[in-house]
Parts: structure tokens; C-alpha cells; sequence
DNA sequence: ACTATTTCCTGGATGC
DNA sequence: TGCATCCAGGAAATAG
């Protein structure tokens, strides 16, 4: 399940080869379900465009697109973006044409050099759309002052876990590293947000940093089977202390991990590390 | 204005 | 072996 770290190692993958090519034509599969886009507005957005660059925003992939031809609309240059959330099962894939179409892709974008990036998700819950100016809302966990950090979560009554998981107020932090950065800050993820100290949230914010670096520098986790554009493996799973440990010993005190549902979501802790 | 719950979707795991 | 059931979870939609 692509966040944050998955993301952005992904991005950096499609960057570094796509960054440059030309989109000759678009093929899109029945129900891609765009948030706010058709799929014909999608097509008509990314054909004949530059992919000027590729990066990420929150869990959000945006190739940053120029047209290289002047349109009926639009000058020559008129910029755009793509944008691609990847769900739980979402997967970029860039590859030759010869390479058989496989189950459950739903886009298939076709490159002056000859490539194919190819959109396929099992699951359905990735979503594609365009946008000119897009925004992910929340604050990016990597770049926000620990003031603003504070703040975010000030007089919210909804379980800290929660509060992570909103991608309002941070964006990238899923379930994984959710609890991966509570663990490390020592905090129940069913504190109620409300109830932090100050000095609670300086090691929460900290954690979050941390953890989201250390997979960063190891290409993500990869479970359910979670590859980059590479079709690389991460390897972040093998750093995990409490996510899907349940019941294994705590590594640093040896006590059960539990394991509990806070928003419809596993939530894992060390009963002993964690107040 | 918040917060909590439900819904979408399919493959893989589990159980009888 | 086969079929039914449950579970995973991001975020929009809905309910409280």
C-alpha cells in the first residue's frame, strides 16, 4: 500500500526515465474512475504533452506536463498535470509494448521513445485526474515546522492514530507509518490528540521525519506486494517494530505487540513502550 | 465544525 | 478439493 515513502520512491523512479518523452496517445480502460476528470478530459489533457517533470505531493504522483504544439485552447508551453493516486494496489508501470497487457490495467500511455507507462490496479481504489494548479491540502510531513506541527493537531479529540491518518492535516502518513511513528514517539495510538504534551508532539514530529527517511533511503515497504516502476522490491518491511507484528515480541522490551482497530484500521503497539 | 462510520474493490488467507 | 467468508485499507460519502 503506496505511501508516502512508496510514493516518492516510485516518483523519483518515473522522473528519472520519464522526465523529457512525449506522450503520443492514451488508451484508458473502462472504469478508471477519475476523481474529477473524464476520462476523455484526461486523454484530450495528456496527449501531445512534454512530461516535464514527475514528482510527488502527499501520496499523490503529479507529472508536471507541457504542450509542445500550440492547441485550439492553448498557446505552445500551456502547462498541465496528471495526477495519480495509486490506492492500496496501484502500480506505474514502464516498459516496452511488447510486454503482454496484463489483468487490471487501466491506462496505457504510449511514449515518443517507444515505451509504455501502464496504470494497473487490482483493487480499483487508485484514482487519475487532471488538474492545472493541483494542491494536496494537508502539510507535507517532511517540510512542516514543528510549530505548525503542533498546531495541527491542537484540541482535536479523535485518537492521534486518526489524527495521522487525516490527510488534511498531514499528508503521505498511512497506516504503516502511522504506527511506525508512534512507536517510536511512545505514544498509544488511541491517545486522544487532545491530550499530547507538547513535548509528546516535539517526539512525534520527530518520529514522523525519521521513519518516513529511513524508508525513504530503502526504496519503501514492500508488502502486498508493493513494487517501484523498476519493479524493484523496497525493503522498509524488514525496519518494521510493530506494523503486522502482532503478538511477536516487542524489540525493545520483549512484551506482546497488540494489535487493535481504531477507524476501521489495525493499529499496532508495544503495550510497555507505549503511554 | 468535528468526529465516527460506512462504502468501494478484489486477491489471498482461512475455515468447514 | 471446493466453496463461502473474512480481511486488508485510502479517502469520499454519509451519519451523528
Amino acid at each position: 500500500m503506496p505511501e508516502l515513502p512508496e510514493v516518492e520512491t516510485i516518483a523519483r523512479g518515473l522522473a528519472s526515465r520519464l522526465t523529457g518523452d512525449f506522450i503520443e496517445s492514451v488508451w484508458l480502460g473502462s472504469k478508471p474512475e477519475p476523481l474529477k476528470s473524464s476520462a476523455a478530459e484526461i486523454a484530450a489533457t495528456l496527449q501531445s504533452r512534454r512530461i516535464a517533470d514527475v514528482r510527488r505531493m502527499g501520496k499523490h504522483i503529479v507529472f508536471e506536463l507541457v504542450s509542445a504544439r500550440e492547441r485550439p485552447s492553448e498557446r505552445a508551453g500551456a502547462k498541465a498535470q496528471w495526477i495519480v493516486h495509486l490506492g492500496m494496489t496501484g502500480s506505474m508501470l514502464v516498459c516496452k509494448p511488447e510486454l503482454e497487457i496484463a489483468k487490471h490495467t487501466h491506462a496505457v500511455v504510449k511514449l515518443a521513445s517507444g515505451r509504455e507507462l501502464r496504470f494497473v490496479d487490482p483493487r480499483r481504489f487508485g484514482r487519475l485526474s487532471v488538474a492545472r494548479d493541483f494542491d494536496a491540502v494537508g502539510c507535507e510531513p517532511l517540510d512542516v515546522k514543528l510549530d505548525r506541527f503542533i498546531t495541527l493537531f491542537h484540541g482535536r479529540k479523535t485518537p492521534i492514530k486518526s489524527a495521522l491518518l487525516n490527510q488534511k492535516l498531514l499528508c503521505g502518513v498511512g497506516n504503516i507509518y502511522a504506527d511506525e511513528s508512534l512507536f517510536r514517539a511512545g505514544i498509544r495510538p488511541r491517545r486522544r490528540a487532545v491530550s499530547l504534551t507538547r513535548e509528546n508532539l516535539c517526539r512525534l514530529y520527530k518520529s514522523v521525519q525519521e521513519v518516513l527517511k529511513e524508508a525513504i533511503a530503502l526504496g519503501g515497504s514492500s508488502v502486498s506486494h508493493y513494487v517501484d516502476s523498476d519493479g524493484q522490491e523496497g525493503s522498509f518491511q524488514l525496519e518494521h517494530r510493530v506494523y503486522g507484528r502482532e503478538g511477536k515480541r516487542c524489540l525493545s522490551c520483549k512484551a506482546a505487540i497488540k494489535r487493535i482497530v481504531i477507524a476501521g484500521r489495525s493499529s499496532h503497539y508495544c503495550p510497555k513502550c507505549q503511554k
